[in-house]
DNA sequence: TAAAATAGTGTCACAAACTGACATTTTCAA
DNA sequence: TTGAAAATGTCAGTTTGTGACACTATTTTA
């Protein structure tokens, strides 16, 4: 086991006993069997050994966008599905993404981090859509499309019933009933 | 001048000569005649202060929404035009707020903090426009409208012609034009 | 295989962010 | 004026984070 795993191993396990907070370092390096420093060098800062830098979600939701280039179709739904088309990918693992999300939630400086990640997601699926759309249009879409992501994720791993899809489809279709065409 | 609006200034004035990340609060202090330890009392930490917790915004657009209480319209409509309805308060000071978002953009750190301060404005407007739609709808309707006034506000920033208030309706008729109705 | 490059780690010294405890000063109303 | 309350100063200490250099393990290449 590499030490940078070791050391997210040792965090999360720390974190969740004794909060964030009142976790330092120094403890996450000793119960990972390395030194402080070693710690720094992995992750730029304490916040980063909870946060992978891959950016996995955005690319698997572009690659689909990418992918469906030549249908016709609205920005937004097309976004949408482009997040369902992954949603598979979490099904596993329901139990892990909501401990983590609870010691995220326990925290400013984590919540800030974890927004901060989102603005990269945005940042991809805006420019996935880019290609075949006006620039503010794929903006605006990546964003609210982000914004119904996050919705239906948080009612997905606050329920055993239902899978992350179809919350997704759940809240889009929430969209359309209630916000879409004239007043 | 109270120490609070004079640390502000100071730190203001060298972020912008020497940047954030090169300013300690120790240079923060005493350019504003006052200990390091006062500034920590004012401020929860280093870049608290470029934020005001008031949340002044989030007040404002919430006190439209709740007095258009009886009105029948569509959520995410309802929830822009209280944007709408705060944009004089911020017609004066363009420059200002550009040297502010300038600074901010600068660094994580402050565009993470910027983006909790943006957690806080959906809560208000989530909270205000629950009183006449269902809660999802009304998250979702707030979450929407925040990103229509962010995205109208960094256009609006960076353009001396129209103002804050035409931003925002051009950016909403883009989203009804490209997203509404069917496919 | 031996030597040499390279990646990962340890050690140390230190800057900067932040906190708690207690002393001192300022303010302002009775 | 005085006396309580609020703001500030002082100081010692913890925690986060970085630079510099030495050492060790792993891999590459001759």
């Amino acid at each position: 086991m590499k030490s940078k795993e070791k050391l997210q191993a040792a965090a999360t396990k720390l974190f969740m006993e004794k909060g964030y907070e009142h976790t330092t370092v120094q403890e996450i390096a000793s119960l990972a069997g390395v030194t402080e420093r070693t710690f720094f060098r992995q992750f730029k800062d304490k916040s980063d050994v909870l946060f992978d830098t891959n950016n996995e979600l955005g690319q698997g939701v572009s690659a689909f966008i990418t992918d469906k280039f030549e249908v016709e179709q609205k920005p937004l739904k097309l976004a949408v599905e482009g997040f369902v088309s992954i949603s598979e990918f979490f099904e596993g693992s329901r139990e892990r993404v909501l401990a983590r999300n609870q010691i995220i939630q326990s925290n400013p400086d984590l919540q800030e981090r974890e927004l901060l990640k989102g603005q990269v997601l945005i940042a991809s699926v805006t420019n996935s859509l880019s290609a075949k759309y006006d620039s503010d249009v794929s903006e605006l879409a990546a964003r609210f499309a982000v914004e119904i992501f996050h919705m239906a994720f948080i009612k997905w791993i606050n329920s055993t019933e239902k899978g992350l899809a179809e919350h997704l489809l759940t809240v889009y279709e929430l969209y359309e009933n209630s916000f879409c065409c004239v007043d």
